[in-house]
DNA sequence: GTGAAGATGTAATGTTATTACATTAAGGGC
DNA sequence: GCCCTTAATGTAATAACATTACATCTTCAC
């Protein structure tokens, strides 16, 4: 059994929505990644198995993907990556490498409270969209070091 | 005279560089602008005053400007907004809103400090780029209303 | 003035994403 | 089963965003 896949299906079916099988094969390719993928890196990867795929085919599913919380979209490199908690309702923060491109993901840290309060306070409601934050992880500062 | 204008100028002689002819230009159209301008549409008001602008222009002119924080870019909107107060050091802020894509930037705010070193507890070093927070602006809240 | 570095011009190309329309598959009422 | 509607996918073309590579021109130290 395939535990990422089984909980994204009875997650969308929840939603009444169908993990159909082009949606299951793109989101095993974004999983087999473990990292951040291109939109056209996932397009070549899926024509192999797929020949027909074309830029639509992967926007529309990754539309999809993102829209039901399983996969994040990460504005600062233009790529996508699966959601480790989609299960749950959560303000998740994307920790961005700045060196390597490599993405983790936080679930509601205790100071996201403060910020949201702070900042509607300032008359700004924050969304309850993934917060990206640019930096370097522990790796990379190590080999900055 | 020109304020926002003389400030970048001396703010570049500071660190040996120049407002030039083009980059002025630039610059003057995006503080016309009152918000975020995406590269091809400063690009399109460019050439009616410099026709043979083409995209390296713009985009080498933009280069320039974000590495001397004077222009920063806003990565989920794909566009670029004049810092309204790059003659500090600064930790900025960008709150940009998904309904009217308006950029409001705030300054080293309180918080800042506690996220970063939250942050750094857990082995991940912030950068010194802005941070860019998606939510509704004041206005479009009302509106949602 | 000459040479080196910085800035801009120009052509081509690469990368990311969307539009528009056709076709196929799935589900509900009868 | 059949018809209808909606959801999902196929397909072709194009739009939008960004970079590479190389030529030319300008600035300025020497
Ligand atoms: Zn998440
Ligand atoms: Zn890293
Ligand atoms: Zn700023
Ligand atoms: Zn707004």
């Amino acid at each position: 059994m395939d535990a990422p896949l089984d909980t994204a299906e009875s997650w969308l079916a929840a939603r009444g929505e169908k993990l159909t099988e082009l949606r299951r094969e793109v989101l095993s390719l974004l999983l087999a990644s473990h990292g951040p993928v291109k939109a056209y890196d996932l397009l070549a990867a899926l024509q192999k198995q797929r020949p027909g795929a074309s830029p639509p085919t992967v926007y529309r599913t990754l539309d999809f993907l993102v829209a039901a919380g399983i996969v994040h979209r990460i504005d600062s490199l233009q790529a996508f990556v699966v959601c480790p908690s989609f299960h749950d309702a959560h303000h998740g923060v994307l920790l961005v490498c700045e060196r390597c491109h490599g993405v983790e993901e936080i679930d509601n840290p205790p100071w996201m409270e403060t910020l949201r309060s702070a900042l509607a306070t300032g008359g700004f409601a924050m969304s309850r969209h993934e917060l990206e934050i640019k930096g370097l992880c522990r790796n990379c500062q190590e080999i900055a070091a």
